[in-house]
DNA sequence: GATGAATGAGAGTTCATTCAT
DNA sequence: AATGAATGAACTCTCATTCAT
């Protein structure tokens, strides 16, 4: 009793949808991609909580089924939107790493956190239900400490060169920025409104103030 | 559908005792808070998102109708609480303002979120999914801006005794510092090992510091 | 946005299905008996592999939830099927105990295996598929044992009393026994045209002559 | 939709060489049976509830696609494999028949089921199902019936020779004797333990001793 | 006041099958 | 000859919610 799937139709010249299958030219990691910027979108739009791999295969335009073929399941596939964000992420600290100065790096992650609208609330979503899937949080632990070290290096280096206060030991300077950056990060999603980009650029400065050596010794002169 | 039995009174703001008619009153509040710790342990144990009424009712001890009896619907249940939560934000509040100074307010901050080891955990998951439940999000935004606007008011206070730097505006300042709380709540349900009260401490001393007044000018004297 | 599930409508008059919801004075047991009365029907008609909990649903006249609300889970269920299935056979055992003699044995089981057209094709399924399920095997393991056990003893008394064959031992012969009644009972779904009332007889008539002592002795006097 | 090349002819019944052009002949029934091998381990493991082609194309190392490519639908499959499986029980009774005795078939029939691990799992399993795939019962149907006239002419040879009891016709000891072997062959997944070969020996011996003719001779003293 | 039977939608997942390549 | 992308239906199971009792 075969079911197949309605009357095929394909090549169609309206631009309607078509009904494809067999095999297409399909380039498996493209289209992993895809579906994980399909995953992004949804889980932006409805919260974690509220995403399903049914509202992203038809936010990607195809059936469960496609989703369920390119990823084990939903873990694998949460697993992997995690990575590919903190790819970005890790390209972001790399290019950071390459032009010194605490200043750099802010604009960096300005831009990185800001390019894409998306990216805040993605982030915030998937670090919440880090905790309670034991191989994203080890994920999550993983990268994100990478993260402080780069950004402790960095520090380390300014303090070395006098552009960034010696009172504060580097790594908890370090602790403290990148908690100011989830903050935000945490709360974007909330009030955007909030957060225009003079405001943000209010903030960054202040936390440029906060870190520079206060000018005391040029005045002892 | 609010389901209060609409002639029961009680806990009155004035203090004065209220009607106490017919059935025992405060079984009808604490019962609903009984359900709310049991929500809030569930919460913490499992995520928002795995969390559901069920295991509340059964975290109390009671039949899942139970639940829906106390609380409209699930949201109804989050909703009350966030509040509740808010309720000991506010209450830490008012007293970190009756006795002033950035320290003695961080001090309450930190008695308050670490006394309860749930309180991060449960805290985080409900900021996580604010966004995703409009007149949830209006709350978390009311009581949050009024959590900034104290601690702004704080440091104002501060600033105008020379206590607290005055190169950065007040509420910059106070956006900074709930953030970085922010940044860390979201991040000690992963790694709770890191943040040892001596790092705790640490990185509250070296947030003061950062707040504190160059002592260029007393040296200049 | 509560679902409703349509105009509720109860008591009707016609006959027609009603939509009833809330607590009736239903008993737990009963219900649960029923709806093993349903998965033994879809099972005997669709074979293990192809029963569903849907079907069994479909089958009772109530929804999948439903189901699953009176069980666990498949397992669950099937457990419970097999358990229901085996305390018949027990107490099967238990009156042919009471009176003793192979030949009432015999009729005893048959009239259990034939009372009810379906004892013997789900028995079989059951037994096809408890080898994949691994507290199921246990519990036929254990049930199995136990019948072998009291046909073992049913023979010994036998051969005391020298109206079964003494020349093998009582275990050999209830083993011989019972895989016999288990190939039939696999064989009969296949073509319960050859198991006539007669041929059943004739068969079981031959089993009894195949254990009866041989008449040497007596004609020896 | 049978997806056998038609124009490959191979194996054909007068043993001459058969047509070979084009393709290496031979390819194509090799390919099935490594396949069917395939299915026999998955069914055996896994039971024939939790087999799918998806299992038995892993088993076999290759693509899903290669297994529908092969066999038309899994019905297909299920009927090959239960026709091989059958062609093995044909030839142990070609050989068993040549060379007459009710032991020498014991032996043959316990050759053939023991030597397997294999055989009786996936043999019960496929009993099991057959009643419910109506070509595939047809067939078990007509091959168990050519096996039961076997086993009938073989047990009358023996009445006539005097080497087996003639209180009982042979149709119905031959329909005991199989019945007691599927019996075994149903039971013998769930506890191999209790098969040990001593045992089976046992059984066998003690079904031997069940069929012989009483020592007539001594009542002639 | 509180219960718990029952619903129906939707979740993640598996599957046999199709077919362009 | 063989692949593997894709389908769509069906599966088990969980859930918030309703409501007669």
């Amino acid at each position: 009793m075969p079911k197949s799937p309605a009357p095929r139709v394909h090549g169609d010249v309206n631009g309607e949808s078509t009904v494809r299958r067999g095999r297409p030219t399909g380039d498996h990691a493209a289209k992993r991609a895809e579906l994980l910027k399909a995953a992004t979108t949804v889980i932006a739009r409805d919260g974690y909580a509220n995403a399903s791999l049914r509202k992203v295969a038809q936010q990607a335009g195809c059936t469960t089924g496609a989703v369920t073929y390119y990823f084990a399941n939903k873990e694998d596939l949460v697993a992997a939107l995690a990575e590919s964000r903190f790819d970005r992420y890790d390209a972001m600290l790399e290019a950071a790493r390459a032009e010194p100065g605490v200043k750099k790096l802010f604009e960096r992650w300005l831009e990185l956190t800001t390019g894409d609208p998306e990216f805040w609330p993605v982030m915030s979503q998937l670090f919440a239900h880090a905790r309670y899937e034991p191989g994203f949080a080890a994920l999550i632990e993983r990268r994100y400490a990478r993260f402080r070290e780069v950004y402790t290096s960095i520090l380390a280096r300014g303090q070395e060169q006098g552009t960034v206060r010696a009172d504060i030991p580097a790594d908890l300077l370090a602790d403290q920025l990148s908690a100011m950056g989830d903050g935000w990060m945490m709360m974007f999603p909330f009030e955007p409104e909030r957060f225009t980009p003079a405001r943000v650029k209010a903030l960054l400065d202040a936390a440029i103030t906060l870190i520079t050596p206060a000018p005391t010794t040029r005045r002892a002169t």
